[in-house]
RNA sequence: GGCCCGUUCGUCUAGGGGUUAGGACGUUAGAUUUUCAUUCUAGAAACAGGGGUUCGAUUCCCCUACGGGCUACCA
């Protein structure tokens, strides 16, 4: 076996890929990217009851919009396919039955009903040492009638039998040495009645066919932890087993609970990473993507819940967070969502974008309102302009719609000028259009040279006529600086601006 | 209930036996921007509690409290 280093993100495709998931993911490809090492997706699709159409491909295209995609998966290929668990179901049944054989597991006839009793007459009842004895399995029923139950195809599990009385544990990454006491772990099934494994068996073993060096996954997965040590051992792959990393958890905003799933979007921000259609009810639920998030900003703010690279930086690329990734510097301690701190990474890096890498995404938004800018060539200059003004991709709508519509009498902020409006003011404008027509070079300085002229000439106060100025060609009192605006729409358009404004104001 | 993990400003966090406990988000107040945003300056704001160990503990150890996770033929 090589030494080189493989990892795997390893979701379930049951809906939508949640933050959570998509911070697995990236620390997952973080840390292949950095040792050169192998990033894989695996489909841990198990169960068929919680399997829904159409979220293996969504998770893929999560992983893509991030810019994290897997060297190896469904998708992908590589040497250590299939890479859907469904697809592998023939082999897990193989090392479960060779656990039976070796006494490390056994069969239990009891059906979910039965079970659901026993929870409900047994105060904390637990399918292990205690009560193995008297249940419906291979060690308490006798072997003939095992035979005769396997013969007939009465359903059936395979259950890990969890010795009593053992200390395990294992040197987890992230919080050092963690310790179970065997006889609190229960028997967990390993192969459910239909054939199929559970999260158990499949982890140990697929991990252990993919070669799998470091696996991280959720705290949540700390309990259960035991129970793969005991499999890596049984199966007796010890030596190869990965090395652990258990991730802190994302937790609400209120700090109750982990974030999940099932939050969508319920908590007046996404969960999700894209937008989410469930197949069965048409239910969308709303993803960062969609709400305005570039992938940068994404992948930074994610990574930035729950490691930091010891300095006050907090602005990184992906490019940068690979190179400074550390596992040492994970936090263990869960990390509270913090949407306002989401929105600033954001705004953050649209201002730090370039207009280039801003545009394909611009427009789209932009053609959410009907306006098609593709074609128009000042769009990069306008983004560059508007850009510090936008939290959120979907705010250059309204901070760049100004451009290419002229504001209406409807939504001009009118109440700004028109208490002071004046007959000099009328005259200035209408002067300065004519004024405005003569220039040659129609550039910024030229517009605002001629602009100050001309108040100068009249005789009148800059301050008087600098507000109007804007309000009449962007409609309120916001935007960038008003004479570039002029130079963006032209000296068609500012005398058309003008005229309508004067006409209005002169009824 | 049992087991496991955790605990520094409201939030994300740095730090680490001796510090004015640092930064960021948010928030407050000012400056700049003849608009808004940006930017800048300043302010308020934290070591859960109790025992040890130590000359000294927020830092190391123990206990308690609190929070979280798990406790399915779900992952």
């Amino acid at each position: 076996m090589s030494d080189k280093i493989r990892v795997r993100f390893a979701p379930s495709p049951t809906g939508g890929l949640h933050l959570g998931g998509v911070r697995t993911a990236l620390f997952n490809y973080l840390f292949a990217r950095q040792n050169g090492g192998d990033f894989i997706l695996r489909v841990e699709d198990t169960d068929q009851t919680r399997f829904v159409e159409g979220a293996e491909e969504y998770i893929l295209d999560c992983l893509n919009w991030c810019g994290i995609t897997p060297d190896e998966g469904p998708h992908a290929g590589g040497e250590f396919g299939p890479y859907r668990q469904s697809e592998r179901k023939a082999l897990y049944r193989e090392y479960a039955e060779q656990l039976v054989e070796q006494g490390n597991a056994y069969y239990a006839f009891d059906t979910p009903e039965e079970l659901d009793q026993k929870r409900e007459e047994i105060p904390n009842f637990q399918y292990g040492h205690t009560h193995r004895n008297n249940l419906r399995n291979s060690i308490f029923l006798p072997v003939n009638e095992v035979q005769q139950l396997l013969k007939d195809g009465v359903p059936h599990v395979i259950r890990i039998k969890v010795p009593v009385d053992e200390n395990i544990g294992f040197n987890d990454l992230i919080r050092g040495r963690v310790n179970f006491e065997t006889s609190t772990i229960d028997d967990k099934v390993l192969l459910k009645a239909d054939g199929m494994p559970t999260y158990h068996l499949a982890v140990v073993v697929d991990d252990y066919l993919m070669q799998i060096t470091h696996a991280f996954r959720g705290e949540e997965w700390l309990p259960s932890a035991p129970v793969h040590l005991l499999l890596w051992e049984y199966l007796g792959w010890k030596t190869a087993m990965p090395q652990w990393a258990h991730l802190p958890l994302i937790l609400k905003p209120d700090g109750h609970g982990k974030l999940s799933k099932r939050d969508g979007d319920s908590l007046g921000f996404p969960v999700y990473a894209m937008n989410w259609t469930d197949p069965k009810n048409g239910d969308l639920t709303k993803g960062f993507r969609e709400l305005g998030f570039l992938p940068e900003a994404f992948v930074n703010l994610l990574a930035m819940l729950g490691w930091n690279n010891g300095t006050d930086q907090e602005i990184f690329s992906l490019e940068e967070l690979v190179q400074q990734f550390s596992i040492d510097r994970i936090s263990k301690a869960g990390a509270q969502f913090d949407f306002e701190k989401a929105k600033w990474y954001n705004h953050e890096w649209i201002k730090q974008s370039s207009a280039a890498n801003l545009e394909p995404q611009v427009i789209p938004v932009l053609r959410q309102h009907n306006i098609f800018a593709e074609n128009y060539p000042q769009l990069k200059k306008i983004i560059d302009l508007v850009k510090d003004r936008c939290t959120l991709l979907t705010d250059f709508y309204e901070h760049s719609a100004y451009f290419f519509q002229k504001p209406t009498t409807e939504t001009i902020d009118w109440p700004s000028i028109q208490p002071k409006w004046n007959q000099a003011k009328t005259d200035f404008f209408r002067a300065f259009i004519q004024k405005s027509q003569e220039i040659e070079t129609w550039e910024t300085v030229v517009i605002e040279t001629t602009f100050k002229g001309l108040v100068q000439e009249k005789g009148i106060k800059i301050g008087e006529v600098m507000l109007p100025f804007r309000i009449i060609l962007v409609g309120g009192k916001f935007g960038p600086a008003v004479f570039d605006i002029a130079e963006v729409l032209g000296k068609q358009e500012i005398a058309e601006r003008i005229e309508a404004a004067l006409a209005f104001l002169g009824r």
